[in-house]
DNA sequence: TAGAGGATTGAT
DNA sequence: TCAATCCTCTAC
């Protein structure tokens, strides 16, 4: 079942980046599912210095985080990858959360040929390679996360509060002291997690 | 309008 | 450890 709105639209970003763990993300372009369960996620708010709208500064990029949540935020980072989030809380909020893996779920063999690999060995494990998997790029900012080509879906998988790991975020160390919040969530032990 | 730098990745 | 690579943002 695809996730209801509701579920993006709560204020509590670093409890939805908790609950968006073992959650199902998939894309389907001509026929072809691709997706995967989600294992590592990263929460940024409006608060704090490591997010793209901290103290609510909007520019052209970012715009799509002040948006209702439930919809999808994509950039381009170091000119090469794309990154996909998912934009939380009500309109003038800008609060998202990152996904950085996921477990290979569906159409593997079709995500192997995006990646241009012959082993399906950590082809999803990282921000910028998940959307190469899915074939998720810039065109997919703003666009709804119940859509027929892009949505979030409960898979039936529950992980238990005690295989959640909290850790500070990755590759902000210019947001100071908010780099050390404990807002990155990962599945424990987990073979698919960013390196 | 020029210049700096980035929520990464894979190769050396 | 380092280059790739191209917007976006900021300052002038």
């Amino acid at each position: 079942m695809k996730l209801d709105q509701s579920f993006y639209q709560r204020n509590d970003v670093t409890k939805i980046a908790r609950e968006l763990l073992g959650k199902g993300l998939f894309t389907r372009f001509s026929g072809k599912t691709t997706g995967g369960t989600i294992v590592e996620t990263e929460a940024y708010s409006n608060s704090e210095r490591g997010c793209h709208a901290y103290q609510n500064r909007m520019t052209r990029r970012n715009e799509m985080m002040f948006g209702d949540g439930g919809h999808a935020y994509v950039y381009l980072c170091y000119g090469i990858h794309n990154l996909f989030n998912i934009v939380t809380n009500g309109a003038g909020e800008a609060d998202a959360v990152l996904i950085r893996a996921l477990e290979p779920l569906e159409g593997v063999q079709f995500m192997m040929k995006r990646m241009n690999v012959k082993s399906e060995r950590r082809i999803t494990s990282g921000p910028g390679k998940l959307t190469k998997a899915l074939g998720i790029d810039r065109s997919f900012n703003g666009d709804p996360l119940w859509s027929k080509h892009l949505w979030l879906e409960d898979v039936g998988q529950f992980i238990p509060a005690g295989d959640i790991v909290r850790s500070p975020r990755i590759g902000i160390d210019y947001a100071g002291k908010d780099a050390l919040l404990p807002w990155r969530f990962t599945v424990k032990g987990n073979s698919w997690l960013s390196k």
